[in-house]
RNA sequence: GUCCCAUUCGUCUAGUGGCCUAGGACACCGCCCUUUCACGGCGGUAACAGGGGUUCGAACCCCCUAUGGGACGCCA
């Protein structure tokens, strides 16, 4: 048996929890089962999926202890996508399926299908486009082919009748044909889309199940067909609850911290995030809250997963990092893993060169440095005392910075430094007034070291969420008050890009 | 809007037709321990979304409604 799931690396190199949640139930199932458990690592985007990126997932994954097995040639963490030799036979499976009349070649422009969309929306078709729908007069076909015009890969699907999915923990699952769109296979440059790519690797690597996110229940079908149109095997599915913020949204970085990096820097041990993990939707025979990943594994059944999507909350989690921390570590093993957290060198190097100019006794470390080392600072109203900002250019000033760092796609001082202090020019602020309340949000104190080399070492969720609980400190704004500055902060945003 | 998935204490959950007057855990509250606080111990408040069926019997099976979520991309 072997299960796989497949991952996209996150551009900002900080892997989401809900990565590693999926993964974990992977894994637990094929131990359970003596099988093989692949981690696919790929994104067609090449500005995602980066060396660098793909490592911090990897190092994630370690950290957290889910390890994973190396694929026969074509598996492995490291996608084929890349791989020339590998991009053509996607290619080819897509042609083949063009040769078979299972799929077709589409010349529509996106602004075309723009267009077709909208009028259909205003027509109140609901269906999904079909061929027919995309079809050109077939001089116009001709006429793009002959200027070498750019085509994708599209596959057929049914018009009518419904198409039913075997879900592991829902049973079948309905859906109308209808409602399913000719999915492109191919891109125009060439590259296989997630569900062409997602079908071919499943089965040149011999994948027996598949357990991934809700969300993908939609593009089952196409999947299915997919795997009837080249004659295949379809793997088992399963499709885990969904982690949700507090609002019950899907849990996302802007309402909450999800980078596995976050939990690292807070100080939670890999153990106790695991097992929380594992509680998410899942629970011992016996209910234990606290077991170990082999404990879990043991006890493994699949059947146990519940299906409401549950809010990923950090009281729980605290709790049972603080039962692990009190009750397996013994003194010189706590001293030995705080040291590991706090004093490693790959961590305390870059703040070296931050705080030596300004050290002159080693017991001006801790206070300077404190805040590389602490969660959530401590923080009140007194602190934010500017001579020229007032408070509300202060709430301004921590949300737009909030909305920037939120946008943030490459997490290293030289992009913070270019966004933020685009955005203080474009607020017409002095860069130092401009910059204080980020000092006292980031570090806790006006005067400290480079808030961007700050802000860079503590990673993404870390910063937004200091910067976010300093916001909610002055007093977050209102509904009304959003909507404005949402509409202020756009055209600013267009002020920095231009 | 359309399709799909879901719905048990505030939160995570147990529960697969009688063991349910619904159990556990976090959080909260109270008491005990204690030079403080925390830890620990003991106790308490608190839930089957609503309405119809099926059945001798329904949290559990079926239908409808409501609510929440997801998907509707040359993203994954």
């Amino acid at each position: 048996m072997t299960v796989r799931t497949r991952i996209a690396p996150s551009p900002t190199g900080d892997p989401h929890v809900g990565t590693a949640y999926i993964a974990l139930f992977n894994l637990a199932f094929a131990r359970q089962h003596g099988g093989q458990f692949i981690l696919r690592i790929e994104d067609t985007d090449q500005t995602r999926s980066t060396p660098e990126s793909e490592q911090a997932i990897l190092d994630s994954m370690r950290w957290l202890g889910l390890e994973w097995d190396e694929g026969p040639d074509v598996g492995g963490p490291h996608g084929p996508y890349r791989q020339s030799e590998r991009k053509d036979s996607y290619k080819d499976f897509a042609m083949k399926l063009v040769e078979e009349g299972k799929a077709f070649l589409c010349y529509r422009t996106s602004e075309e299908l723009n267009e077709l969309r909208a009028a259909r929306r205003a027509a109140g078709i609901q269906t999904a486009l079909k061929q027919s729908d995309l079809a050109l007069p077939p001089e116009e076909v001709d006429r793009r082919m002959a200027a070498g015009e750019p085509y994708v890969v599209r596959m057929k699907v049914p018009e009518e009748g419904t198409c039913v999915i075997d879900d592991m923990l829902r049973g079948a699952i309905e859906m109308d044909w209808a409602q399913v769109d000719c999915q492109i296979l191919l891109k125009s440059d060439g590259m296989p889309t997630y569900h062409l790519a997602n079908v071919v690797d499943d089965h040149l690597m011999e994948i027996t199940h598949v357990i991934r996110g809700e969300e993908w229940i939609s593009s089952a079908p196409k999947h299915r067909l997919l795997y009837q149109y080249f004659d295949w095997d379809m793997p088992k599915l399963c499709h885990m609850p969904l982690l949700r913020n507090p609002d019950k949204s899907k849990l996302s970085k802007r309402k909450n911290p999800t980078g596995i990096t976050y939990y690292q820097r807070m100080g939670y041990l890999p153990e106790a995030l695991l097992n929380y993990l594992a509680r998410m939707g899942w629970s011992m025979p016996d209910e234990s809250e606290k077991f170990t990943r082999q404990q879990m594994f043991d006890n493994f059944d699949i059947q146990r997963v519940s299906l409401g999507g549950p809010i990923f909350d950090l009281e729980k989690l605290s709790w049972l990092n603080g039962m692990w921390i009190r009750e397996e570590l013994d003194a010189p093993a706590f001293a030995e893993k705080f040291q590991q957290w706090a004093l490693n060198s790959d961590y305390l190097m870059p703040i070296i060169p931050l705080i030596q100019p300004r050290v002159e006794k080693f017991s001006d470390v801790v206070p300077l440095a404190g805040f590389f080392m602490s969660g959530n600072l401590d923080l009140n109203e007194a602190l934010f005392e500017h001579k020229t900002l007032d408070k509300e250019q202060i709430r301004r000033v921590l949300q737009f910075s909030l909305w920037q760092m939120e946008s943030e796609r490459h997490w290293d001082k030289d992009h913070l430094y270019t966004g933020l202090s685009g955005l203080s020019k474009a607020m017409d602020l002095k860069i130092r007034d401009f910059l204080f309340p980020l000092f006292v949000a980031i570090s806790g104190t006006p005067s400290s070291v480079s808030v961007f080399e700050s802000m860079a070492l503590l990673g993404p969720d870390m910063s937004r969420a200091r910067v976010r609980s300093a916001l909610n400190l002055m007093g977050a704004a209102s509904k009304k008050e959003a909507k404005r500055w949402e509409k202020e902060f756009s055209t600013l945003q267009q002020a920095i890009d231009s």
